[in-house]
DNA sequence: ATGGCAAATAATGTCGACATTTTTTAGGCA
DNA sequence: TGCCTAAAAAATGTCGACATTATTTGCCAT
């Protein structure tokens, strides 16, 4: 996997420009809206890992003024995308495997213990919707037999799971620090979609668990079905 | 516990300016440094929990243009000291009994992980401060027989642990999340101070388990340190 | 050709001013 | 007296410009 450190000169920016939502412009703020923009750049690696933000250059391109633009800079560094050293810029992170590891370490940590807490707090509403997620999931599944899930139902499941924490501490950790910078790495990455079945299986599981309300259950399960996850990253990157 | 929740018309700015390092104006940045200097007129309570920030009188009082303190006010929120509505501006956290123990709850996951990590990635050289550091703790037990181990060694101890993860993600969560907000609270609540004689042998505990590179141990050391720490705290702050 | 130095260029940091929104205040009416 | 409305005041959001620091470019010497 080679990263591009350098300066990235030319990336398209008119695509930037076209996801720029103009129904939220009356709403919120711009410097709001710039955050979201970026956020999702940076994901999709349209602006790609280690490249630099100029903020000359964006904030011309992008048709608006510093002020908001280095506000959302601050933001997504506060996310974790993007590091800025003081009278040098920013630039984007670089996923290298040692941090992947890192970040699954600490999702490994907080997560498993979102699920305890979820066990505990979870309404029976919030269960059943996610039975219906993991319908969703198995349903994927036997379609396209084998396939991979969508990514975006796995995410489903798993914030469904951290917000029943009922932890704002947490909750935000997880999706504001490091489940940003682990769509990033998923997204950039074939080798790193979810397995299919074993991880259904294992959101079955923690949806038992949870179900039960069994709190140690539940923190082991998910324990394991990131571990898991963290162990196929492993592998799949050491092979190369 | 009342907290204000109005304006605080009259708090002490002169106090906030005569923190001011003049000595690190040159190597760093304004924007860096007022986001010091108000993190720690947040932390000692001298701008008040739930008072609000203004924009206009803070850069009109420490004499510095809005750009810069916005950015500062950016990363106070990435550090969750403070809360930020979109037209509405900044307050600064208000820490309920309900968000100290959740902090704690996160503080428990993070921390655990972190010093399992520890006892695999510390250096020899790193242990023997560890050690040092809890001589310093019993030294002052001894001498002030029975009281209470200084907050700031107390900190320095832990902080010695997270780092010795070498795990950055959980690293920049926890000192840069969660701390902030614990010393917060313990700088303003007096029944917060760390209870002396148990601590140390907590810690005492940890040492071992990090010496004898005993992961687990180590893991499940840390966990009982905080859990009791968070139910001290939940005891005294539920009988008022 | 290569390495170092100096000017030129560009970028970041900071400031002051304007626009729009929110909050406050004053006044009128029930 | 109390409440709703409207004007005034203040605050936040945004912009453009300047100052200082990094980076690049070009030149000279080795």
């Amino acid at each position: 996997m080679t990263i591009n450190i350098v300066n990235v000169d030319i990336f398209a920016l008119s695509t930037i420009l076209c996801r720029m939502n103009p129904s939220a412009t009356l709403s919120s703020t711009l410097s709001r809206e710039l955050t979201d923009t970026l956020r999702d750049a940076i994901i999709t690696g349209e602006i790609a890992q280690g490249s630099k933000l100029s903020e000359t250059r964006l904030a011309q391109e992008m048709d608006v003024s510093r002020g908001p633009l280095r506000e959302a800079i601050r933001r997504l560094e506060g996310m974790n995308l993007i590091r800025h050293v003081p009278q040098q810029g920013a630039r984007v992170v670089t996923l290298s495997l040692e941090l992947i590891l890192q970040i699954y370490q600490a999702r490994e940590a907080l997560e498993s213990k979102a699920a305890a807490l979820a066990a505990d707090n979870m309404s029976s509403q919030e269960i059943d919707q996610l039975h219906r997620l993991i319908d969703v999931q198995a349903k994927h599944l036997k379609e396209n037999s084998g396939a991979f899930i969508p990514a975006e139902t796995d995410y489903a499941f798993h914030e469904m799971v951290i917000r029943g924490s009922k932890n704002q501490v947490i909750e935000q950790a997880l999706l504001r620090e490091i489940y940003n910078l682990i769509k990033m790495f998923r997204y950039q990455n074939e080798a790193a979609r979810t397995s299919s079945t074993n991880s259904l299986i294992e959101h079955r599981q923690i949806v038992y668990a949870i179900e039960q309300r069994d709190a140690e259950l539940a923190e082991v399960t998910m324990c394991r079905h990131i571990v898991h996850a963290r162990q196929r990253i492993k592998q799949r990157m050491t092979i190369n």
